[in-house]
RNA sequence: UCCCCUGUAGCUCAGCGGUAGAGCAGCUGACUGUUAAUCAGCGGGUCGCUGGUUCAAUCCCAGCCGGGGGAGCCA
């Protein structure tokens, strides 16, 4: 007896295996029993006849229910019509547990529906190919910092108040020191760890209390942030195109099979590769107001004006330089053009919208402060963030690149909250 | 914070001023290659909540609660 799952089915062609798993749905026709079983690495057709198995084997198949865990004993044989190619001739099953009738069924069902069981509908083939997209594009991009050196640094959760904008922070109780804060990024912590270790980068979740219920936000998002010492906006830039064209491809070379149960359209992956284009904000401007956009120099992209930016190339698109005043304290001044700040957003391809937010960050005291000043920003707490610019403080830059956002753009699905396992939103907070 | 849509069976929805309907799921049966199998039969309801109009409200009106989509803001 061999026990295996059903990826490794492909290597005991004629030998008879067991495989422990889940029954993912039945068909029955007269005297034969389909069951499909899923194991967490495939999904095979087991097939059994009346009368080639005992009947007390036969019949426990009746007694099976959607999502019951069982093992199934059975002879591996090249099957065009079982999907994943191979199916098994049942010899014996034995059951784990019979699953009580299981809410989820082979119809369609509402979001709110499907929200409230998130813990069962994980288990559906399409939540599990975005599932394994997730996890690729995940490792691809911490393979992509560590192959060039890149060290990790874990920055805190629970913080002072220090981030970008007060009004959206989640806070708590802190012993006797008052309110602390969820983070809302990394950034001001990996800039101080770039400064020892040259190359960092954090990867972790990042909270935001904004009142936003769209399919592009959650309140609770993984991030991940990259900060190098001695590097300005266009070498950070250089960066961020090859990480995401290596997740792209990565993805591309390992998850055929989840691509196609999305239907995802294959060859707008396959253009994802460097360079990406760059256009100047004030540029995009001009082109916008030329197709149509109310548009004025001065405000940030609205959602449809990134969408015919991003209709306009086959890749992600930089929008570098924005306005000063539309963008956060720490990016640094333009010197070409004193009312913008060296800063670029990548808009992923395909309409999907912004991904990473990025910037050559401040490192003059004096402006800094000034900065935090005009911004009425609390002096105090970033009394340790302008210490940096005191003691040896360089040019450098930093980016930080939403996980979920990217999955729902390379996996080619609509909502932002089939891209994490449990989406935290405005109205969701369970399961 | 603003705008729009929505709440009826376990699920997806239809419906109407006169006490409730389909498909699917479930249960029972038929069928030896099914692919969301198919076919026949059966059970299943405080029509989101509260108040108002009316002889009569699931339906019309108001308020509240829940859900969805979009805007702004962001990743």
């Amino acid at each position: 007896m061999i026990d295996t799952t059903i990826n490794y089915l492909k290597d005991y062609v004629g030998q008879e295996v067991r495989l422990s798993g889940w029954l993912y749905n039945k068909r029955s026709s007269g005297k034969i029993r389909f069951l499909l079983v899923r194991d967490g690495t495939g999904l095979v057709q087991c097939i059994m006849a009346k009368g080639e198995v005992p009947d007390a084997t036969f019949e426990l198949s009746d007694s099976l229910t959607q999502e019951s865990s069982l093992k199934v004993t059975g002879t591996v044989r090249v099957e065009p019509r079982s999907p994943g190619g191979f199916e098994l001739g049942l010899t014996n099953i034995e059951i784990v547990q019979i699953a009580e009738p299981y809410p989820i069924t082979k119809k369609e069902h509402g979001v709110d529906f499907l929200h409230d069981l998130r813990h069962l509908w994980l288990r559906s083939s399409r939540q599990y190919a975005i599932m394994k997209i997730r996890n690729e594009v995940i490792w691809a991009i911490r393979e992509f910092f560590y192959n060039r050196g890149f060290v990790l640094i874990d920055s805190p959760i629970l913080t002072a108040a220090i981030g970008e904008e007060s009004s959206s922070l989640f806070e708590t109780e802190y012993f006797k020191m008052g309110k602390a804060y969820l983070a809302q990024t990394g950034q001001l912590y990996i800039e101080a760890a770039c400064m020892s270790l040259r190359n960092v980068f954090c990867f972790g979740p990042t909270f935001r209390a904004e009142k936003s219920l769209t399919r592009r936000h959650l309140t609770e998002f993984w991030m991940v942030e990259g900060e190098m010492a001695y590097c300005d906006a266009e070498g950070s830039m250089k960066i961020q195109e090859e990480m995401v064209s290596y997740a792209a491809q990565a993805i591309l070379k390992k998850c055929r099979p989840e691509l196609e149960k999305l239907e995802r359209d294959i060859t707008k992956l396959e253009t994802i590769l460097p360079p990406f284009p760059r256009v100047d904000y004030g540029d995009a401007v001009k082109i916008l107001q030329e197709h149509g956009s109310s548009i004025t120099w001065g405000t940030d992209l609205g959602a449809e004006d990134e969408t015919i930016l991003s209709n306009m190339h086959d890749r992600p698109v930089f929008i570098t330089n924005y306005p000063k005043r539309a963008k956060a304290f720490y990016m640094k001044e333009n010197p070409a053009n004193t009312e913008t700040v060296l800063c670029a957003d990548l808009l992923a391809s395909e309409g999907y919208g912004e991904i990473i937010g990025g910037s050559q960050r401040e490192d003059n005291y004096d402006k800094l402060l000034a900065r935090i000043r005009e911004e009425k920003l609390p002096e105090a707490a970033y009394g340790w963030y302008l210490d940096l610019r005191k003691y040896g403080s360089v040019p450098h830059s930093g980016f930080g690149l939403g996980i979920e956002r990217t999955v729902t753009w390379l996996a080619g699905i609509h909502h932002i909250r089939e891209a994490i396992p449990f989406p935290r939103m405005i109205t969701r907070l369970y399961p």
